[in-house]
Parts: structure tokens; sequence; C-alpha cells
DNA sequence: CTCGCCTCTCACGTCAACGTCAGGTTTTAC
DNA sequence: GTAAAACCTGACGTTGACGTGAGAGGCGAG
């Protein structure tokens, strides 16, 4: 498939796939007249790509990581690379939770009756 | 106090105070000479700002959050704000839950015995 | 008073992941 | 064969949260 197929497959801009070529995360095949073309598999790694992106990770440690995803490489420091990556997301998430529980007490105590919260106030809010 | 001092106890840089005065989320009051003095509790707001910019607030957001947990905005509005950006964060953890699940199996993968992964390679990435 | 450190206000630089526009080529549909 | 649609390569623009000087002024110690 060409770009713009595989741009409206997976919601991706057809800029941002170049741009993951550019930056060595996606590999792709020309055409004579130099089209990049793809093979239907590029769908899932694309969807990986910007899972790793949504998990803060950079093109660089990506680049890092795919390899070891393929399976392709499989040496101590790649695990330990994996690892450390693991880690770091906890560490986010720990993080995001921990504001998610300070805004709670926020919504707590702006929607408890005794702090000026009417009922039809909190129904507008819903609706 | 003034803003080095700030600086040293919340461990945020100088510039990046003024920038959150800039911004609105930090309030100062001046000497004579123009010199900026902090109150105590700005280490806690410090903290507090630095916890929503971690959660990937943008300073708008941040901006517009804080009256409400401060107490002193409460309309349907500004709830409905506290839960939309609640509501964002559970999104992100899910989405960072999902990266880690997907990459806890890469490690399982490349650590699993029968793919070549030998004790003291293990050992050895441990250390 | 003066030395040294801290602080002030501009104001330009940075970095990543693209957006966007220009000008030209390739592919597809008829 | 031709027009439209899709694609190509540069290359500059964008955005947010600061970093990094430059040049000038404030402030406590001795």
């Amino acid at each position: 498939m060409r770009i713009g197929e595989l741009a409206t497959k997976t919601g991706v801009s057809v800029r941002a796939l170049r741009y993951y070529e550019e930056q060595g995360l996606l590999a792709a095949t020309r055409s004579s007249g130099g089209q990049r073309h793809y093979l239907d598999d590029a769908v899932d790694r694309v969807y990986l790509i910007q899972m790793l992106y949504a998990a803060g990770l950079s093109s660089r440690t990506i680049l890092d990581l795919l390899p070891c995803v393929d399976a392709k490489v499989n040496t101590p420091q790649s695990r330990a690379m994996l690892r450390a990556e693991r880690d770091r997301i906890d560490r986010q998430i720990t993080q995001l939770r921990q504001a998610r529980e300070r805004l709670d007490e926020v919504i707590a105590l702006s929607e408890s009756p005794a702090n000026g919260c009417t009922r039809s106030d909190t129904d507008a809010a819903r609706a």
C-alpha cells in the first residue's frame, strides 16, 4: 500500500509517517517513481510506534527499543534498556496517580453539599 | 524568602519560577528594589504546579484549575473542568499501562531461557 | 564604601514531533 | 492523452517550558 492508505488506516498523518521513516522507525520500499510502498504489517508497526510515543518515549529511545521488540537483538544491554524504560513508565504512572488523587480531593471538596454545591448545579454540569 | 532560596528548596530553577509568575501561576510581593519575595507556602504551591505539569497539564489549564484548588471558585463549569482533566489523566494512565504491558511482554520474551538468555547474562545486567 | 553575590529585565536559543507551503513528478481514472 | 489525485523533496513555521547569556541594579558583610 502507499503512504496515503497507511495514513488513513492508522489515523496518522502522511507527514508523520515520513517523519517516522526519517527517524529510522519505519521502513518502506520504493517504486520506480520513488513512491513509498508498505507491507500490511506496517499498520501494526505504526500503532506500536504511536503507543510508545504516547508513553512518552522519544524517537531515539523507540529506535533503540524496536530491534528488541522485533526480537532481533537480545543482549544484556538491550534487556537493561527495556527494564529501564518500563520502570520509567511505572514512575510516570505513579506520578499520574498522585495527580489524579489530588484532583479527586479537589473534586470531592467542590462537590460536597457543605461547600455551596447545589443539586441543580451538579445536574447542569452533567448536561 | 527570595527567589533563589525558593528555587533550592523546591529543586526548580529560578528561570522556571519567573516563568510561573509570568503565566500567573505563582504570585510574589516585591521589595522596594524590585526583588521577588515569597511566603513559606509558595513551596507547596510550586510542588503542586510541578505535579500538574508532570501530569501533562499546560500552563493555561493549570491557571484555570488553581482557583478551584484554592477553593475560591466553585461553579458548575469549574467542576466540569476538574472532572475533564481527571478523566484525561485516567485515559493517559490507561495508555501508559498498555505500553507497560507491551514492554513487559517483550521483556518476558527476551528473558525466557528458551530465547538465548543465560543466567550470567541476567546477573550481569542486574549489576 | 566596596566587594561579591543575588536578583532584575529583556530577548534570543532550544528541542521534538510534526504542520504547512512551494514547486515539481508519478499514478490513476476516464 | 489528459486531468485530477496522490506523491515527492526540501525547507521554514509552530508550540511549550524553559535555558542561556547580556547588561544593569540591589543587598548584606566587613
